[in-house]
DNA sequence: ATGGGGGCCTGCCGGC
DNA sequence: TGCCGGCAGGCCCCCA
């Protein structure tokens, strides 16, 4: 699901209904997704001020005024849905849970947010907020896209012992947290690299390169997401997923977009995982 | 240390 | 119409 983009879409999505604002009541109907909630989840969210909402890679952030934070991972499936509907009259109406609503938050003002998840890929967790960065969950991860860390010499570096490809590497969280598979796709695209590549095979030129495209598709994403955000506002509330227009992504067979080049998307197979790419702009 | 593959879940879609 | 295989945007963990 959900990659960087899309994760922070739904942070920015919560905010209004969450941030500054108490939770009156945390319901947890199951007692795990991927992995067992922490003891006394519901209990120790209820009551408690969501105080700001972070993103840490594909995590989402609640920090609450308990020195408690909540991480959010929506796995494969995970959304957020928005009911406002009910506002101040949830008493008496009460919203029937919808299949999948795992945990559902019930705020002072009365809005609800219900955590789906089909496939159950997802995570929550509370974590004392100092210590949020030793997080097993957070503490393997490498730089954030947009953070200073990340530059060319970075990328230099960890690319260039690397004997498996391109592709698998800059999904490695561990290089650079974010990236899922649908971008990195783009983002080969866009530079014109082969998914074969070996990491350490690619030229200065092309490594050089890859930092801006990295950005700039992941912020062309994220201001997408925006105008979904809007949309999906008016309409139900849905927080989770948006469409986005690609170039390579899941478009096999179709002619490639770059000018002057005729070639079709091919789709193969890397680690299980489908790489779409045009055989002719990128080498 | 690195890399490959399995597994976790449900839903959907295409083919027979 | 139903069944079955394959596929899905993530990520941990085990094994070589």
């Amino acid at each position: 699901m959900p990659e960087l983009p899309e994760v922070e879409t739904v942070r920015r999505g919560l905010i209004p209904v969450m941030q500054g604002r108490r939770i009156r009541l945390a319901e947890v109907r199951r007692p795990d997704l991927r992995w067992p909630f922490p003891d006394r989840m519901a209990e120790r969210l209820t009551q408690a001020k969501v105080v700001s909402l972070g993103r840490r890679s594909k995590y989402i952030l609640l920090h609450l005024d308990t020195q408690e934070t909540l991480i959010v991972h929506l796995g494969m499936s995970g959304r957020m849905q928005i009911d406002q509907r009910l506002a101040g009259q949830f008493h008496d109406n009460p919203r029937l849970p919808e299949k999948h609503d795992h945990v559902i938050f019930e705020m002072e003002s009365g809005t609800r947010i219900a955590f789906n998840d089909a496939r159950r890929f997802g995570a929550m967790d509370l974590c004392a907020t100092e210590s949020i960065e030793q997080h097993r969950l957070i503490e393997h991860l490498g730089p954030e896209p947009f953070g200073n860390e990340f530059d060319e010499t970075y990328l230099a570096n960890r690319l260039g012992t690397r004997k498996s490809t391109i592709k698998t590497v800059l999904l490695d969280q561990k290089i650079l947290a974010g990236l899922g598979n649908i971008y990195v796709c783009e983002v080969l695209f866009r530079v014109g690299i082969c998914p074969l590549t070996p990491a350490q095979n690619l030229s200065p030129d092309k490594v050089a390169r890859l930092v801006p495209a990295i950005r700039d598709v992941l912020r062309e994403a994220i201001d997408a997401g925006g105008s979904s955000l809007r949309d999906h506002r008016q309409t139900n509330g849905d927080l989770g997923y948006f469409q986005h227009s690609f170039a390579v992504y899941d478009r096999e067979g179709q002619p490639c977009q770059k000018e002057g080049c005729t070639t079709r998307i091919t789709r193969i197979t890397q680690s299980g995982r489908s790489s779409f790419y045009c055989p002719n702009c990128q080498r």
